[in-house]
DNA sequence: CGGAGTTTGTTCTCGCGTTCACGAACTCCT
DNA sequence: AGGAGTTCGTGAACGCGAGAACAAACTCCG
């Protein structure tokens, strides 16, 4: 998800040439295959040769109709009235994601959450291998945290030219995000996995993906709300009933610049 | 997301009421609104009165007309001319989404993640209070984290009755996760916000959402992959060309069941 | 060797989400 | 008061992804 890639129009190249962009999986697919790699894997541990796109399907969640679709994607491996050869599937993948070569990756910001990432062993496994992990408080420096050292946030520059470094996460609180992301991106860095509750400003051919916990947690909570908008056990009764979306003129003064609520809070 | 609703046909029911269900809003706003909101509280903390769509969207990394389209799924808040009262328009999409209510929520698996999740401050400023932290491993029971002692899993029945939770987060191993989520499910819970790298398997009507760390390294890993395909500068110069997906009638022989290269891991 | 059973790969259709474009409504300036 | 400028709300077009259905291809059994 190249973070703001311009509207492009359609291409005009009536040829059937596929000129420079190889071809590109779908983002849907992409973001499944990881899944089905971690099924493969634990049917390669069991010892299983071969499965079929329904199997895999019961194992990851979805349906063996996408299964199959997004598997065709990468080629036609799969065997029909036979199924899919685990351990060979499961290179395919892992080649087509990139996982066969080893990715240095930087942590900065060693927080709670950067405590978790630094030992968080689902990273290693799976190709990617913690190079550093930085933090601008000089009281963590030294700490050792996963085995490793924590590290000025200033050997960012040397540490991703040194170990060629080209993907980094950022576990820092929100202020500090936008300004690590910068350094990043003009130390090398090219691709982000942010974590901070920040939305990052980062130039074309950077990219950056964002994992926010309490994000999920509000639409868990939303979803909640609709289950049971009557049984409200917590909290005061606020008997306010969820205005019907479809009372229309009821809504004339749209503006009640008057007095607005507003609860505190601090983020 | 329901996992696994079953395939629904269109709904046959011809006249305008709408039997039930109120509305719902499309998920793809509803995974918005956090964001928005967020951005709302950070411009009603510099004392802004009102903002634009286009105000909005570039604070969140968005398209105008998304914005304008997303809120205006909420109703017709916003006045033309002007653009939104940023404080008015943050208590309703607060209400819309279910956070002017308190949301207890329980937390299984105090590893590292666990850790970072206790203490995370995002959770609490968003209506989230985290009443338990629960452990299987006796050795961690009594530990204090973020100002809460661990106590036993086997708590968990009695937690979720008494303070009434309906979202809980797992943050344990892959193995235990089903576990776990049977047992909230059982108790009472009936959203979960699931860390463990698993599938689980729950009865309708009760919502999970996942979050894979590595999942997202691994899109990210892809995205760089494709960048630069050439400078492969870590590692042994694996020659291997990405065998372009076009040479159709090269791969005769799809099965080679002989010998699949099959690197060691160790999830 | 041939037929039945199985499973993949592909095509078609449908619905959702995004984007564009434009009317409606409000403010500000003269 | 009136016109210019601004901004929301919404209808239409478009593209992507999900789901169902089916032909092709492989195995197994007699």
């Amino acid at each position: 998800m190249t973070a703001r890639r311009p509207a492009r129009p359609a291409p005009q190249a009536a040829d059937g040439s596929d000129p420079g962009g190889e071809k590109g999986l779908p983002e849907a697919t992409l973001a499944r295959l990881p899944v089905y790699l971690r099924a493969l894997t634990t049917l390669a541990e069991a010892e299983t040769a071969t499965c079929s796109s329904d199997t895999l399907a019961t194992l990851t969640g979805v349906t063996g109709a996408k299964v199959r679709k997004d598997l065709s994607h990468l080629g036609s491996y799969g065997t029909r009235g036979v199924g899919y050869d685990v351990a060979y599937l499961r290179y395919q993948i892992a080649r087509e994601i990139g996982l066969t070569q080893d990715w240095p990756v930087v942590v900065v910001g060693i927080g709670n959450l950067g405590h978790a990432l630094a030992g968080y062993s689902g990273f290693r496994s799976r190709g990617f291998r913690v190079v550093a992990l930085l933090d601008a408080d000089p009281e963590r420096h030294g700490e050792e945290v996963a085995g490793m050292r924590v590290r000025p946030f200033d050997d960012l520059e040397g540490v991703v030219a040194e170990q060629h470094v080209k993907i980094a996460v950022i576990a820092t609180p929100a202020p500090a995000a936008q300004d690590v992301a910068d350094r990043m991106v003009a130390a090398g860095v090219s691709s982000i996995l942010n974590f901070a509750p920040a939305v990052l400003s980062v130039p074309d051919g950077v990219d950056v993906r964002k994992v926010d916990l309490s994000t999920e947690l509000q639409i868990l909570a939303y979803h909640e709300q609709r289950k049971a908008p009557a049984d409200r056990l917590v909290g005061p009764a606020d008997g306010v009933p969820v205005p019907g979306p479809g009372d229309a003129g009821e809504r004339a003064a749209p503006h009640p610049a008057g007095a607005p609520r507003r609860e505190e809070e601090h983020a």
